[in-house]
DNA sequence: AGACATGTGTAACTTGTATTACGGTTGCGA
DNA sequence: TCGCAACCGTAATACAAGTTACACATGTCT
């Protein structure tokens, strides 16, 4: 099998593994199920990835890094705080409340090693919070914009994901969604008058 | 046995199957290691709860009751706002990111019935949120106290709880405890000038 | 004290699933 | 086209854990 084609099927294969995970849960995701949905053999399950562990190690890698590059903050926008922070609160929202990434924590909280939270942080915090942090310090000088990031993350999710990932409720519709997001927005600029209105240097 | 006797042993049955939730999760917490560490028969575990999902419905109701008690306000500290919210603002987040109430969360999590996140629900946020709401309707005169509360949370917590239970953070200490508290009171009262500080009518 | 309900400790029983093994098939390189 | 390595589908293996059954102990009530 090509180089190529043999990527194209990893793909398949965790892409299958989410899709189960995300419909069962992680106990009940056997690795039969995610061969038989992908068409794949036991064999090939196992030499791939080692064992049930392995295998979602590396679809929680994956699937985290496609949705973390749905996240990036273009950089023109950049160059408007208020306009980028307007069209990527939703967005953060819905990615961080979807089926998907809520499956992928419940697979991380079940996980007793650690390593899928550890992705999970990785790929998401991680990358998340500087991009904003970035944002914060550029829109208004200093006054720590980490400590406005963790704020205004606060005031844009809330509880929201907990309360997503323990199951007492749907994922927030997109107006309830967009309301959530002009909140946050706009107590920000309350709370940091210097705010995102703020031109560029 | 007695009445008397019962409740007791049940009691110590699920503080057994607490700390081995705590300590292994709950794939790995087997019927026969609760027995074994609350000096009880399989029996008498089917007898009293039915099976294992019925045990751990038990055990989280009764342990999310006790939480739940040692949150209550005293009704004096109704009368004076601020106070009781430095002094519940710490408490709370000692709570919520207790090793304990993080154990149940994610059993929670894992619990595909749904039962368990109704159960922490229900006496968590339902029972919290409502007692913020009134501490706010009655410091500050209406501006939807619920909303309040809802920032005040987000402002307090953050993203702590969904980061203990994916098991990225360590439970924060006393002293970043209290700084994150009274900082979310700080920006409250910024947010909102009439804030607790306003003696009660 | 004696009969009995309630528990304990342990040993089956059953089922589900991770993991391994194997025969047949297919696609790639010579 | 031929040989081979990789892969598929399925069956076999091994084991862990939920659940049930049983023999013995213990505390309760008459």
């Amino acid at each position: 099998m090509r180089q190529e084609t043999r990527k194209a099927r990893r793909k398949e294969i965790q892409q299958a593994a989410l899709a189960l995970l995300v419909q069962h849960g992680y106990a009940a995701t056997t690795m039969a199920s995610v061969a038989k949905a992908a068409g794949a053999s036991l064999e090939t399950l196992y030499k791939w990835y080692g064992d049930k562990p392995g295998l979602f190690r590396a679809m929680v890698q994956a699937n985290i890094e496609d949705l973390r590059d749905a996240l990036v903050m273009s950089t023109e926008a950049f160059h408007d705080p208020l306009a980028a922070l307007q069209e990527f609160g939703p967005r953060l929202i819905a990615v961080l409340t979807s089926e998907e990434v809520v499956a992928l924590n419940r697979a991380a909280a079940a996980d007793s090693s650690g390593d899928l939270g550890r992705i999970i942080a990785e790929a998401g915090r991680g990358s998340i919070a500087p991009q904003l942090t970035d944002l914060f310090a550029r829109a208004m000088e200093s006054d720590k914009p980490a400590l406005i990031t963790e704020i205004y993350l606060g005031l844009l999710l809330g509880d929201l994901q907990i309360r997503r990932v323990i199951g007492r409720m749907p994922p927030p519709d997109a107006i309830e969604t967009r309301e959530r997001s002009d909140r946050a927005l706009e107590l920000l600029c309350r709370l940091y008058p210097a705010c995102p209105s703020k031109p560029p240097t």
